[in-house]
DNA sequence: TGTACATCAGTGAACGCGCGTTCACTGATGTAC
DNA sequence: TGTACATCAGTGAACGCGCGTTCACTGATGTAC
């Protein structure tokens, strides 16, 4: 049954984009293809194009979702640091952080992906009090948790994150 | 001209993983193809089953060594601090810290290319002083490149350096 | 030391596969009268 | 309100491509006598 109603086609480009938030968080960008994008709203690859200029293009979407989201969950802040640096924001890649889980591949996209999530994450850090303090533990946060991800299996992925809570929660 | 000596034979395959350290640093694993590989030791594709298993193999030596030439590295903490949280640093992927290049490419990588980086981060470790605040200090310096790298040509990326380093260096 | 033979590092064509993207088509939705 | 027509979201086959890996082959290296 071809043709959507126009509410029903903002629906799925709304699905796929969140469905692809978690997929690329949880298998990076070149380990999921357009028909499981797709799939996250019951759709067949073919119709990718009507929504999104690229794979690319959704891909910046994705991410700026990603952290937007996150965004507005953040109340406390002594709250926020403990979840974040716990073992089981480490295991659940596909619901964290998209900087953690996708910042290199990120760094390496092309210009207005970047730029669109630059001024998402900015929102971000505004949100999180003092510039400066801010900008220094979000990059321990950031930094811990990807280093207990590549440690993970290993003693050290759970040193590394008390290291860092005693870091910031001192 | 086939068949080098097994000392050609044998330097080759270090050019190939030296190589291969720094394009998939500056690439990511999956932005680099076999022949490119080989092309570092001035060899073609077709011999690179001689040399390794698989192209995964060869990313997990290419990833231990990458860590193991940079623990050499280790001198002055200071010194290596300002390095590690510099522009420049920043600026030169293929050079720089394998874990802000491919930290979540690593963590999403089979076992045993995990288990040997691990072991050679741990030694890498070891060298940095106090366990614990070595461990939150490295945190914080691989978060801030990240974050640096994916903000790059936006203000953001030096401060979250400055703020980096002043949280480390005060 | 010289000779005959086995080994195997390296070559380049080929294989099979999955990818992102395009396209002709379908038929419900949207619109104009 | 009902009817005729245009639109366009979604389908699934097809396209072209590049990938990791395999393979038959070459000929210098390595080895045994």
């Amino acid at each position: 049954m071809p043709r959507s109603s126009k509410q029903d086609a903002a629906k799925h480009r709304q699905q796929v984009i969140e469905g692809a938030s978690e997929l690329f968080r949880e298998r990076g960008i070149d380990g999921v293809n357009v028909g499981e994008l797709m799939g996250a709203a019951g759709l067949t690859h073919g119709g990718f194009y009507r929504h999104f200029a690229s794979k690319d293009e959704l891909a910046g979407l994705a991410a700026a979702h990603a952290i937007t989201t996150q965004a507005e969950t953040l109340g406390d802040e002594r709250a926020f640091i403990e979840g974040y640096l716990s073992p089981e924001h480490r295991d659940d890649v596909a619901h964290g952080c998209v900087v953690s889980a996708l910042g290199p591949e990120l760094a390496r996209a092309d210009e207005p992906v970047r730029e669109a999530f630059v001024e998402a994450y900015r929102a971000f850090v505004d949100r999180f009090g003092d510039h400066e303090q801010a900008l220094a533990k979000l990059s321990t946060m950031v930094g811990a948790l990807v280093i207990s991800r590549v440690t993970k299996g290993d003693p050290l992925s759970d040193e590394v994150l008390a290291a860092a809570r005693g870091a910031l929660l001192a």
